[in-house]
DNA sequence: TGTTACCATGATAACGATACCATGTCTCGT
DNA sequence: ACGAGACATGGTATCGTTATCATGGTAACA
């Protein structure tokens, strides 16, 4: 395949003059441009962005790694960063870590070795050692979804501890006092979060934190559907359920109807995370729903603004509110009973 | 950042035995294996693929360029292409082109760019001029759910006239008579095909095509709301709708119920694509469902093959039945009106 | 004992681009 | 008329690996 000396020598000018004209950087007449285009056009050349990476050190190139490009929730992350990111001429290459930490670390040494120019992290787990990592090789990088612990870094994320506190008050102002949380892994910050904003509203309403109403599991259907029974397999049942993902949500509403229990009327569910409108059939659930979109734009900017240099010294931490999106499946008020 | 001749400094050995050792190709004994594995932990090495692939010729990486990755079918397929990919050590970058040709074309660009080493290709349009200039360039390439006119090269797809014919029969089985298709845009395989088969079930049963119950839009959730409101919009209404994918189900679903139509008291909706189980509240559609997974699966192994040579000399062209899933939303057989 | 085959390692050059420094022309303001 | 600064181009070295060829040791086998 051509390269940079073919397209030179045709052009009758020197291989540094072809790079500066094909990436517009530094001076180049008009005329040398038309015969390097046309000797380019020619040989059928494409610029070798191995070689360029190598010498030039950027490779224009990021990565996003996230726990499952599987959940409308993150994909539509992935879409925000991914529009942006092109936009401003950089590709971006997605990884799936199943909450797995080995996964993530296996992904990040690749990416290392890539020598991509800047990582968006949705951390597995706590995230301390794989930020540290990343750190320590000088990379830029955003930590998207999740907060970190004791560590200094940019963090775009939601506000899950008011999300929380919001849905459950919600389910305190419609009656319920029996309230399950089917929560995620007890290592990420978002099931932490959620479960503060839980207890807080329950504290504020007078009512004492019980552990037999929180559960703990997984972000998947599997697991949602797994403490869904649990939750409502012994004599003292809950009144309303708070999942605390969408994947965890249609778990609890399969093992709901299993049981023939119908909701609202028999139980409320309220969850986090929407699905898009193009994924509805008829909106029914009351969900604190993230701006995702909204979040993966916020964290590629700053990623892109470090990139250039422009980003203050100082770490960012933007916290986007969660909307109460109130519809059916929390019911009405209801009488109370005892 | 330390590079591989630091680490044969300090290891005692030469250059290209430290890369033997940590890609494991040639030989290379116990002692040295630990020596250079001590080196490398120390100086804290991490090889630089972007020089390694120079050399080399081979990036380790792959390209999945499909129309939208906010699509769970396709985001599906990503997932298996990713699975499979990642086991075998390859990296995957995902492009979204929007249906657009020439986002198409530039991300292409970008690609061969990259050089990776090799492509999986969910065209947009007809994709003749994309494909050929991917073989040009002689880099491995698996179309995915489309096939592509006159065009030699491995596919892998559903199909979708089958599916089509199949759900239509249903629909006539049932007793309709009036059937509007909402369809995709016309360049595209998979609508040409659906509508093929929508037609060939017409035209067996007896049914004279008219043009008046066949509309082309985007496979877009709007696109399926607009097709929904004009095809009911006229005195003579169609019994049911057939959906040739997910979004534009759901956007005539949001326009049927704007039009408080009931589904499927009042009409009857079939679609193309199932939603993972993980995203559905209430199984309510009946479809001609995808094995997306398994398309993703089929088409990276293919790829696979032929980047290690084992593929045989001939293209494949692997066609997956759609599977009916018969639910509530095309209802129960009704009486004949005329 | 010689031939073959495998094991283990190294020297050198090359992959294809750009960083860096240098050179020369042209315009313009004073 | 002259220095300053923008414009335009080129020479050389270098980025960090691995392909290729070469060397020598050791075990196996007839």
């Amino acid at each position: 395949m051509a390269d940079i000396r073919d397209v030179a020598k045709l052009a009758g000018v020197a291989p540094i003059t072809v790079s500066r004209c094909i990436n517009n950087s530094g001076y180049c007449s008009p005329q040398t441009r038309a015969r390097v285009e046309a000797a380019v056009a020619e040989l059928g050349f494409v610029p070798n962005r191995l070689a360029s990476g190598l010498r030039s050190k950027r490779t224009n190139t990021l990565a996003l790694v996230l726990t499952d490009i599987t959940n409308p929730f993150f994909t539509t992350i992935a879409r925000g960063v991914e529009d942006i990111a092109s936009e401003a001429g950089y590709t971006v290459i997605f990884c799936n870590t199943d909450e797995s930490v080995s996964k993530e670390k296996k992904y990040l040494q690749v990416l290392l070795e890539k020598r991509v120019d800047g990582i968006l992290l949705v951390p597995a787990s706590n995230g301390l050692d794989s930020v540290a990592l990343i750190k320590k090789r000088d990379i830029p990088i955003v930590v998207l979804d999740r907060r970190v612990p004791d560590l200094q870094t940019d963090v775009v994320r939601c506000d899950s501890e008011e999300g929380a506190y919001e849905l459950t008050r919600l389910l305190l102002s419609l009656g319920h006092r029996e309230i399950a949380i089917l929560n995620g892994p007890s290592g990420v910050s978002t099931s932490g979060d959620r479960l503060d904003g839980y207890r807080r509203a329950l504290n504020e309403a007078g009512i004492n934190i019980n552990a037999k109403w929180e559960y703990h599991g997984a972000f998947t259907q599997e697991s949602g559907f797994e403490m869904a029974h649990k939750a409502l397999a012994g004599v003292y049942k809950p009144t309303a359920l708070f999942a605390t993902n969408n994947f965890i949500t249609f778990g609890a509403l399969k093992a709901l109807q299993e049981m023939e229990l119908r909701v609202p009327e028999d139980i409320a569910v309220v969850g986090f995370d929407d699905l898009p409108a193009s994924l509805v059939t008829y909106p029914f659930l009351t969900v604190a729903a993230q701006p995702a979109y909204e979040m993966g734009r916020r964290a590629i900017e700053i990623l892109l603004d470090k990139l250039c240099g422009k980003a203050s010294d100082q770490y960012q931490e933007v916290v986007l509110p969660a909307e109460i999106v109130i519809r059916q499946s929390s019911g009405r008020v209801r009488k109370l009973v005892q």
